[in-house]
DNA sequence: GCAAAAGTGTTCTTCGTACACCCATGA
DNA sequence: TCATGGGTGTACGAAGAACACTTTTGC
């Protein structure tokens, strides 16, 4: 069987996508990436993804690779950017659709250091393959301008949270620190929020101190918001 | 010479970009669309755009089909999405990069009922060629996010502008009406217009009332803005 | 002269922000 | 017992929203 099957009158690029999966362990934002098996780059750290087949949306693609490369399937995945740098990819011109994905780090199979799939803290990040670390770049400078307008927070946060880290993940995101008691004013002046009866899992970061009440989200309320007023999270 | 030359081990699809191009006349926004001379959808009217070349990264490949088609080099120009329906062209596979574009209907060469390229308002549309509809209700809604945290409204104004257009453009976009006194107010205190002694031309939409004064856009402070403080306009 | 558009200020309410003390828990 | 973290309310200032009358111009 010939290997080059495929003929075009013009040139083509290849499509693929690749994901910036975020997630939050109650301290510091984090990152998911997997270990190339395959040149080019092998062996290095890259964001998930890989090429678009010929019977799937992009959107069907980086879903498809999050769960061959991570065993998941992310509920929040969102389009963000596009990059096609010529040389972007020593094999062949690739144009590559950019994702970002929220989730639970508690949903995620946490891959060990053995594993091919790890979590790696902002700061503290490998070499990355082709030019991801400049769409991870542009990933978290999206992620930071969207956490004023919309309340993607939550996507981070188990179904069950308490204020105080939600504020850590407010923080985390944005690189600032805010009033204890503005903050909670807000959030729950907003609406978005309502208290609950079950109880949290003490995150590392709790040492001492009071057992904080138990949140969860709102989604229904925050839709409704979405048409009449606004929700804003601003500090 | 072989019309199938470019031959790949897996099949491809074909990049290309598309462009919503936004004006505003005073009193509308308005879209620019280009005339289909050729199959599929010949003589239907489609948003400017074409296929990626290898020699070009997708913006300067929206660059190049905007000047080639509408004779003009926009300013403002950002990408927004990724459309790749499988079947959203009859010929083969394309997935396509959208873009929207800002200018002023002065820069652009206004081309008459004869011409390949015309503004149509919003709700005068015709029928549009490929998934273009999809493209540009995409867009627009965009472009009505973006408006609130973004003075994105100054690329559509001429240089020299008075205060009741842009609040005419506001209201255009958003679909709202606004007081006078405090649009004026909180344009103003934003500090990112100044009045100008330049004169302006009377839009169409003045028939009546006292001649408005005029105002020029301040981009050095909107920059300087954006670090320290916020630039909001909401209503 | 009349209709249509633009200029101008004040009041009230809402929201943001700054700020201090007590309580519960774990080491 | 002490250090750490969490819960709670108030007062001030800034910004947003509602609101009416006068002036100019084109017809």
């Amino acid at each position: 069987m010939n290997r080059q099957q495929y003929a075009y009158e013009y040139p083509h690029a290849a499509v693929a996508t690749d994901c910036a999966v975020f997630g939050f362990d109650g301290q510091n934002i984090k990152i998911l990436l997997v270990k190339r098996g395959i040149e080019p780059y092998k062996g290095l750290w890259a964001l998930p993804g890989g090429f678009m087949r010929m019977n799937e949306t992009t959107d069907e693609c980086i879903r498809r690779e999050l769960h061959e490369e991570t065993s998941f399937l992310p509920s929040v995945i969102e389009q963000f950017a596009v990059f096609s740098a010529i040389d972007r990819d020593p094999r062949e011109r690739v144009v590559s659709v950019a994702y970002y994905s929220l989730v639970r780090q508690s949903e995620v199979v946490g891959g060990d250091d053995a594993s091919d799939a790890r979590w790696f803290a902002l700061g503290a990040l490998p070499d990355l393959a082709f030019d991801h670390k400049e769409i991870l770049a542009k990933a978290l400078q999206t992620l930071r301008e969207k956490i004023h307008f919309e309340p993607i927070g939550f996507d981070l946060m188990d179904r069950y949270f308490t204020i105080p880290d939600l504020q850590r993940l407010y923080e985390a995101i944005l690189g600032v620190r805010f009033d204890r008691r503005n903050f909670m004013k807000k959030i729950l002046q907003s609406g978005v929020i309502s208290e609950s009866n079950e109880g949290v899992a003490a995150p590392a970061s709790r040492h001492a101190g009071r057992t904080p009440k138990s949140y969860t989200f709102n989604k229904d309320v925050y839709e409704a918001m979405k048409g009449n007023g606004r929700f804003k999270m601003e500090f």
